[in-house]
DNA sequence: CGTGAAATATGTATCGT
DNA sequence: ACGATACATATTTCACG
């Protein structure tokens, strides 16, 4: 699919704001409300827009640790990997998973409240995959940036 | 502040879906548009809703490479801390910083379009840094899972 | 917190380029 | 194919009970 200008001004927009309403989108980007109404159905219909989403603040919420799981696996089996990503995208701890080249297989960033309920997980996801070798964990006590716009193209 | 079922209420439907209309949540949640209006305008005022967004698909806006990036400072100084903190907080590469314990000081998650921008990219903030003593990258060739949702207290 | 009415916004049909 | 205008529908927002 093709993106023009305006296109990436819009995405640009709502990336930043996404209860912007559709009337300022249109002046913003200098295109009538309808115009522009045509353009955002199109791009969420294309996949680009995945969701609209409010995000909050996890520490005003109660106690949060933030870890960083770097996991290494037994073999490089694809069906194994399968397997652990699907409990990966199960588990509602794990926030986000990465499959990575090197020595480590996979990083997941893990929300839990209290150790205690980190402990669990790791024994229910972790532990739980036999194909799991090792996996190492950094606590953070701190998420310092947290930015879910993505770079657009120049044009 | 103080969180009721229906704020909590309230706040999962908006982190599915940040585009609900107030009077479908009103409904949802089992209150009248106006008071559901209120306690939304209440969490926004007290910072548990930070930001509302749209979320894009990345890899439908041109080639994207995910880089975990574990960082090893000099010496654990606070004032230098913050200024590798500054730099983070700058870089529109780096979309999550967390400070961590143990063996690594930082954890960046980066996105590039390509290894030479993430060159330029280690040379603008990372070698820059005369504290910083070493990183290791992790190349991720796909984020499996990306939830900007948190784990609501029972209540 | 709910109701109802005024102010805004959205969505669609139609026309013009 | 794309955008503008105008109109009908839906939603937001606020004063008041």
């Amino acid at each position: 699919m093709h993106l023009d200008r305006l296109d990436l001004r819009i995405l640009d927009c709502l990336q930043n704001d996404g209860s912007i309403t559709n009337q300022a989108l249109a002046s913003k980007v200098g295109l009538s409300p309808s115009a522009s109404l045509k353009r955002v159905r199109r791009l969420r219909e294309s996949g680009i827009i995945e969701r609209e989403v409010v995000l909050l603040a996890p520490e005003k919420l109660g106690p949060t640790l933030h870890m960083v799981v770097e996991v290494i696996m037994e073999r490089d089996h694809k069906a194994l990997y399968q397997r652990f990503l699907k409990q990966a995208q199960a588990a509602p701890e794990v926030k986000q998973c990465y499959q990575v080249t090197g020595e480590v297989d996979f990083v997941l960033i893990v929300i839990v409240a209290d150790m205690e309920r980190y402990e669990l997980f790791c024994d229910r996801v972790l532990y739980a995959d036999p194909n799991m070798r090792k996996f190492r964990t950094l606590i953070s006590r701190k998420r310092d940036k947290f930015d879910t716009r993505v770079t657009l193209p120049d044009e």
